[in-house]
RNA sequence: GCCGCGGUAGCUCAGUGGUAGAGCGCGUCAUUGGUAAUGACGAGGUCGAGAGUUCAAUUCUCUCUCGUGGCACCA
């Protein structure tokens, strides 16, 4: 059909080829003009960097690239058609009476929200699974159409979709609402789009667990069931992705934990972690290494109670603001008739375990009077705090109720906050880096809708922080609303064996709580003036660091941390006194050995102190050794061995046994 | 705290309405060996706790508890 008139636009490829069209062009006919081999291929079209519809229609001069599965971004698009299009569809053809929620891709997979009305449970995704084959076998075309925010609201009103509806209630566009069908089925779906053009081009996809979320993430709303899965190109993609897991699962710190005999936890104690002499070890080790370090920036390190009054967390904020997590202790002599209750009668005076360590540093610096002379005070503290957090909230090392933080808080003047913003991120980052931590997510929270002081300070106190990350070339993302009520603060994340994200280390700027706590500082004018802290911690907490450290080395600790450096084992009980003689030698040197002369074979004591124990040196001992005063050094993880004099061994051992710091 | 799943020997797990089994570990004995599991024999369990149904419960039901995967909350 010829069209004289009609309004040519024009598309330029990636490859900064132009073409002219006439405008309302789709995606489709575009690919299908250069090649129909590309047209069958496209799953999506990418226009002036958005991502649209194969059939949508294009109406002006444009950037124009195609997508295809081969893509991340097509992967994800296909993702995105396996939960919105095949598992809600699938749910409603089982369960007619399901609610549909939300349905969006996540890394490496996808997950839909969704009422039901009997609890769903693990067992029914193999006939939801089913169902969603039986579907993609249809290979139905997927079509959409725009409808208006009315039109789209009676849509979901007459299916019973009550999430739907408020979805769009919620939505701030009147008109445009894509819906989205597959072949000559009823079902419909909500949804941004794009979509694939037809099921035809859903690779594989497996369901993998149920869960609870609250709807629209809100502890308030309804709990919806959350069924999550992945989905990949091809079989051979997602027999990859699984083992990965599996192999991440290996890596597991409470997996590794106890079977390096590093520390327990149970049911009497729960989220207290048992330290065991191994896993200890490692924190004695954290601990020297970085009271080193601080000592050498310039830290004093103090120590405070644990119990502290009622009254004391009232003034700082806590007993109003942090009390649900705090563990109360009433403050009164406990009935000693054994039968009888705890008390005889109701404790009204108490006294709270500390949830953090700073309304107690302030004390000590209110301890006499300061000049602006004594600023910065940069009070640290291996501060032991116990935090009553919810059940489903522990996890391992990485979430628990008693934890030891590698705290500290800068007391500063306000033109000092910048210098010393900057001084804790250089030595955060040099710690880091002392433990091949690299990747680091670094996010600056930024003020809350409720908060403590005045707009002014909070611009000050935001853009020094993004300042100083910004002089020192860090890359960061703004966590906006995110910051505490009393200051902004930089979190920083890393992830654990199984890609899930933890805070670790720490500053936050507060300007309130010296104010709530009356501290203050004699100026160069002669007036008290209230000091700025910056709370700030490096390792974070020594249970959620050591528990990322167990992850991210897979239990392969370097040598200056490792519980066990060097294991003597004897290879025949004929050298077992000159085996003896190596271990009392590397004690001597200072090395964490351990002495293997059980009756056991070589192999068998190999793979006991390398598989399972993960001591990265053995020295394997003879009759051969034992005659000539040779060690035969085994290294984790490599199957060679070499054979050196006894002495120059150890010597060299000792030297690479040495921490960074 | 909320939703789902689970708790059986020191550990990892199988199993059954008629009071239990494997592998590893542990102990004993034999073996004295050369680098990621030597062999034989043996000991070891109120089947998470409480209640209910039943002639009989580790097994079925309920409550609690702890763990676990998420959600919410957070270092």
């Amino acid at each position: 059909m010829i069209q004289e008139n009609v309004e040519k636009i024009t598309i330029t490829l990636p490859d900064g080829a132009t073409r002219e069209y006439a405008a309302g062009v789709t995606g489709l006919e575009i690919a299908e003009s250069i090649a129909k081999s590309l047209a069958k291929a496209s799953i999506a079209v990418k226009v002036n960097g958005e991502q649209r519809d194969l059939c949508d229609p294009i109406t002006q001069d444009s950037q124009f690239s195609i997508i295809k599965l081969d893509s991340d971004e097509g992967l994800e698009i296909m993702r995105h058609t396996v939960t919105a299009q095949l598992l809600a569809r699938a749910v409603k053809n089982l369960y007619p009476d399901a609610k549909l929620a939300i349905g969006p891709t996540i890394e490496n997979g996808f997950y839909y929200d969704v009422e039901f009305k009997e609890p769903l449970s693990e067992d029914d995704l193999a006939k939801i699974e089913k169902e969603m084959r039986k579907l993609k076998e249809t290979n139905a075309p997927i079509n959409k159409s725009l409808n208006s925010k009315a039109d789209t609201i009676a849509a979901f009103e007459k299916r019973g979709e009550p999430y739907k509806v408020d979805i769009v209630n919620r939505a701030d566009q009147e008109d445009g609402f894509q819906l989205y069908t597959q072949g000559d089925s009823d079902f419909i779906d909500l949804c941004r789009g794009p979509h694939l053009p037809s099921l035809k081009h859903v690779g594989v996809f497996k369901l993998m667990k149920v869960a609870g979320a609250y709807w629209r993430g809100d502890s308030n709303n309804a709990m919806l069931t959350r069924i999550y899965g992945t989905a990949w190109r091809n079989d051979k993609e997602l027999k990859e992705y699984l083992t990965q897991l599996k192999e991440a699962e290996k890596r597991d710190h409470r997996k590794i934990g106890a079977e390096m005999d590093l520390f327990h936890f149970q049911s009497e104690a729960q989220g207290s972690v048992f330290w065991h002499a191994k896993g200890y070890t490692i924190w004695q080790q954290l601990e020297q290494y970085i009271r080193r370090r601080i000592t050498d920036d310039g830290y004093v390190e103090v120590k405070t109670p644990q119990l502290m009054d009622q009254k004391m967390w009232e003034a700082s904020g806590h007993w109003g603001k942090f009390r649900e997590n705090m563990f109360v202790v009433p403050d009164v002599v406990p009935n000693t008739d054994e039968d009888g209750p705890v008390f005889k009668e109701e404790p009204k005076e108490f006294m709270a375990l500390k949830p953090m360590n700073c309304p107690a540093h302030v004390q000590i610096f209110k301890q006499g009077l300061k000049s602006y002379r004594d600023l910065p005070i940069r009070m640290a503290e291996m501060g032991c705090c116990h935090r009553n957090e919810a059940h489903g909230a522990l996890h391992g090392l990485m979430r628990v109720r008693q934890m030891t933080q590698d705290d500290a808080h800068v007391f500063c003047r306000e033109d000092q906050i910048l210098s010393e913003v900057k001084r804790f991120i250089e030595l955060f980052y040099a710690v880091y880096k002392d433990f091949g931590f690299t990747d680091l997510k670094v996010l600056l929270a930024t003020r809350p809708e409720l908060r403590a002081g005045n707009d002014e300070t909070w611009d000050r106190a935001e853009n020094a922080m993004a300042e100083a990350l910004n002089t020192l070339g860090i890359e960061f993302e703004y966590a906006p609303g995110e910051g505490a009520f009393y200051g902004p603060k930089y979190e920083f994340h890393l992830r654990d064996a199984i890609g899930r994200s933890w805070q670790m280390g720490t500053c936050q700027l507060d300007f309130v709580l010296p104010e709530r706590l009356d501290a203050s500082y004699i100026g160069e004018d002669g007036d008290k003036h209230r000091p700025v802290m910056i709370h700030r911690a490096i390792f974070g907490t020594f249970e959620r660091f050591i528990g990322l450290l167990i992850e991210s080395f897979a239990g392969r600790f370097p040598l200056w941390l490792a519980p066990v450096q060097c294991v003597v084992a004897t290879i025949t009980g004929s050298a077992d006194e000159y085996a003896t003689q190596v271990y009392e030698k590397l004690r001597a040197a200072g090395i964490r050995a351990h002495l293997d002369i059980r009756n056991e074979k070589i192999n068998y004591k190999v793979r006991e102190h390398s598989a399972v124990g993960k001591v990265p040196v053995l020295y394997a001992i003879g009759a051969r050794e034992a005659e000539e005063q040779t060690v035969a050094i085994r290294r984790l993880g490599s199957q060679a061995q070499s054979v050196e004099s006894l002495d120059s061994a150890i010597e060299a051992l000792a030297k690479e046994c040495k921490a960074p710091y």
